[in-house]
Parts: C-alpha cells; structure tokens; sequence
DNA sequence: TCTGGGGTCCTTTTGCCC
DNA sequence: TCTGGGGCAAAAGGACCC
C-alpha cells in the first residue's frame, strides 16, 4: 500500500467554518466505467469512448465526457448511441476491474471513517462526524479523498458536502466532473429551490410528467404545494417524503451494511425466443447461477419469482412463497418451471426471462425441519460439490447436463473448454 | 429511438381467516 | 346459513436508482 497514515492536512480553504455540520460526504466517481477502461488503453485519453454491451440489444454503461458531448448517455440504447457519435470507440465492459478498482476506492474511505455506505461499484456516503476532529474539517477530508484516489487508483471523483445524504448526492451531481461542493446548512433551501423537480432521487419520468401536468417544475414550486396535493397525486409515501425533500429535510442515516433483500438473474436474449425447450434451458441456467450466489454468500431465500417479458417489452412477474428458505438451485428451478409453465403460454415470442430469490436470511439462521424423503439433501450437497469443483476448476466446469447442451449462438463447447481445445487445469 | 442487469421500495389487488 | 368487513400476508405491477 503507497498510502500511509492518513492526513495531516493543511489548513482548510475557503471560508473558514462554512461546512461545520457538514459531516455528509457523498462521493462520485466521474464516468466511472469508461474511466476503469481508459487504464487498460491509455491512447485513448482524450477520444470519445463508450462502454457498453455489444449484442444488437445493449445499452451504454458509461462514456467519457468528449462523448456525452454528443449527447450519449448511460442507458441509452447502443444503437442510438453510435448513430449520435459514430467516431466513438466502443469498448466491451471488464467487470473484473471495475469491481477491483471498486473495492480499492471503498478502502481510501474506510481509512477515513468505518461509517461508509456504498450505492453501487462508483458511489457511497459517508459520515465523517467522528473523522472530522482528527482528520480536518469535511473539506480537507473531501480533497484528501479525491488528491488520494486519483493517485492510488488512476480515476476522479467528485464530492459533495452538506449536512444531509440527498443534498450531498445533489451537490456531488453540481460539481462533477473532478470537482467538491459544500452546501452550508443556511444555503440549503437557496441551493434546493432553483433545481428542477427531476433532479431529486426519486423523481423519475413518470413522476416528472405528474407533477408538470400540476404546474410544478422546479423544487421550490414543490416547496410551496400542500402535502395534501403531493399526497393525493403521489401517494402518501412519495408525496410526504418530496415534500420533505424539498425543504431540505432528510432523516436517513448513513449505514454502513444493509443486507440483501433478494438475489437474482435475468437475461435479454439476443432475438426473441418462442422455443419452450429453450426457455426452460435459461430458467435453469439462471436458476442455478441464483442459487450459487446464495449459497457463496450464506444466504437462502423463501419466495421464488420469475420475470418473463414479451416481445412488446410488456413484463410480468409470477411469484410463490415456500414453506422454507432454500438455497438450492434445483428447488428454485422447479419452482420457476412450475410458475412459467402455469402462465399457460403457446409460444408466445419473449424477450426476457428472469429469476429472484426474495426474502432472504443467513443460512445458519435459518430453522431447517427434516421433511420425509429429504430429498433437497442430496440436491444440496450435489451443489456444494460443484461450489468447490467451480472454485477450482473455474465457472462451468461443472453444470447439469442439460446446460451442456449449446444455446443458440454458442458452440457446441461447453463453457470452460477455451477455444484453443484447453481442458481446464488444476487449481491455482 | 427501441429500450441491460442488478437491485429497492411502494401501491394495489387478491385470497384467506375470523 | 349467508353476508360484510377488518386485518393480514402474499402476489403482482410498476417506478426508480445506478
């Protein structure tokens, strides 16, 4: 590790005392994605880059700001996206490093405080009340982030600063790229009032469109409408929750591990996909890549739900309840077999198929009855074996037979058998 | 312009029990 | 015996976030 003990540092710029009570930082990185890729492919520096899936149905993940120049965006359809900027280099994802620059980014801020909440791979919250007396003010802490992940890690970031978790997200949003702002807690409602309602978390299209159709486009039009109007047109938990937003009022706290609520899979399929022996092949291979992931983390869930979208993107979801959580692959592909095969479809053309284990616990605290038969046993430990021979032989080394079988658009290799003819080896 | 994959949270509907 | 309704949990859909 380069990085030493943390701070001293320096006197704090800027009006002194501005950001007393800011103790939330929210922390940003800038076009994080592209900016992990741009490591890998240094000349690139300077060009419009997008990161995205490649398929004909991906979407972009993250582009370098010469090319949002153009108006791409993340989420926006690769198509659209090359057709905006066609010079654009476009660059295949590389999970790996953008989870191993992640986790690097999270370790600067927990040298700061344990109190850090990340919201995904590029972003957190964190507390500093307790750093602050140690470390400096909010502000030196902030710049002492961003001077340190830059150097460690290769990437900017932005951060802001304010006495609530939504202002700070707000304020990280004003200054990128490569930036910091303070919010002072008395400029608050000055900061909050002028923004447009979309800009609050929360507030999506549809909402937006609500609240346009009430005559209400900015944060301080929201401001001064009654609750009981939000309310009426947002429901009660959205309309009292944006009416306290918009005065600035935020209770959440930042918390350091939330645990997971539900763990799942889906898959767009490259064309839409009417074969129902096809369709059960992708319940199963998700179902198990599921049930793998509860089971590395610890974890079973009781309800099962499946997600199946057609080829006019309309979706629906089937769900059922089990009478004790499980962390068995098998169980939630029978389960989501038994869900498709009850919504009764003759060849319909899908889009999507998708599988969630919802209401999660630990598995060691989970109550296990014996049941007659206990068949779920021998399924259980049939699993685990194969956890460990994927541990070391590598992911697919081991799988049920009926996923040997190619998919459409795969050769008929299965996963592991490189294209050079090489057996997986041993270990390491 | 044709919409990924991972999630969370909220609302409404439905079914069941009393 | 039939009906209404409250309370609850599960199911379903949808908005939203990164």
């Amino acid at each position: 590790m380069s990085r030493g003990a943390v701070p001293p540092i320096g006197p704090p710029p800027g009006p002194p005392g501005e950001d007393r009570g800011c103790t939330v930082l929210h922390v940003d990185m800038d076009a994080f994605y592209a900016g992990v890729s741009l490591l890998a492919r240094p000349e690139l520096r300077g060009e419009p880059v997008i990161v995205g899936g490649g398929g004909t149905r991906g979407v972009v993940l993250s582009a370098t700001y010469e090319a949002r120049a153009f108006g791409v965006h993340s989420a926006m359809p690769m198509m659209r996206a090359r057709r905006l900027c066609p010079q654009a280099v476009v660059l295949a994802p590389d999970h790996r490093a953008y989870a191993r620059v992640s986790a690097g980014v999270m370790e600067v801020f927990r040298s700061i405080t344990p109190l850090v909440e990340p919201i995904s791979l590029d972003e957190a919250f964190l507390d500093v009340h307790g750093a602050a007396r140690r470390l400096g003010g909010p502000t030196q802490i902030g710049e002492w982030i961003r001077a340190t992940v830059e150097e460690e890690q290769g990437v900017t970031c932005s951060v802001g600063i304010a006495s609530t978790k939504f202002v700070a997200k707000l304020a990280s949003a004003r200054c990128k790229p490569d930036g910091l702002l303070v919010v002072p807690a008395h400029e608050v409602v000055a900061f909050l009032h002028p923004l447009p309602v979309g800009a609050l978390w929360g507030v999506g299209g549809k909402t937006e469109d609500i609240l346009r159709q009430l005559g209400l486009h900015t944060v301080g039009d929201l401001a001064h409408t009654p609750v009981s109007t939000l309310v009426r047109a947002l429901g009660p938990a959205a309309g009292a929750h944006l009416a306290a937003l918009a005065w600035g009022r935020d209770e959440r706290a930042v918390v350091p591990h939330e645990p997971d609520k539900s763990i799942g899979a889906e898959n767009t399929f490259s064309t839409d996909v009417d074969d129902p022996a096809l369709l059960a092949r992708e319940l199963l291979r998700l179902s198990e890549r599921t049930a793998a992931r509860l089971r590395a983390t610890g974890q079973c869930g009781r309800t099962v739900s499946i997600k199946v979208r057609f080829a006019d993107f309309t979706t629906i979801t089937r769900s059922r309840t089990l009478p004790e959580a499980t962390d068995v692959g098998r169980l939630v592909y029978d389960t989501a077999r038994s869900l498709y095969d009850a919504l009764g479809l003759q060849r319909a053309r899908i889009r999507l198929v998708g599988v969630r284990v919802e209401g999660i616990v630990d598995v060691d605290r989970q109550p296990h009855q014996l049941q007659l038969g206990e068949r779920e046993h021998g399924w259980r430990s049939a699993e685990q074996a194969v956890d460990r021979a994927t541990h070391r032989f590598g992911s697919g080394a081991v799988r049920p037979a009926a996923l040997v079988e190619p998919a459409p658009g795969e050769e008929s290799r299965p996963e592991g058998f490189t294209k050079e003819g090489r057996v997986p080896k041993r270990g390491r």
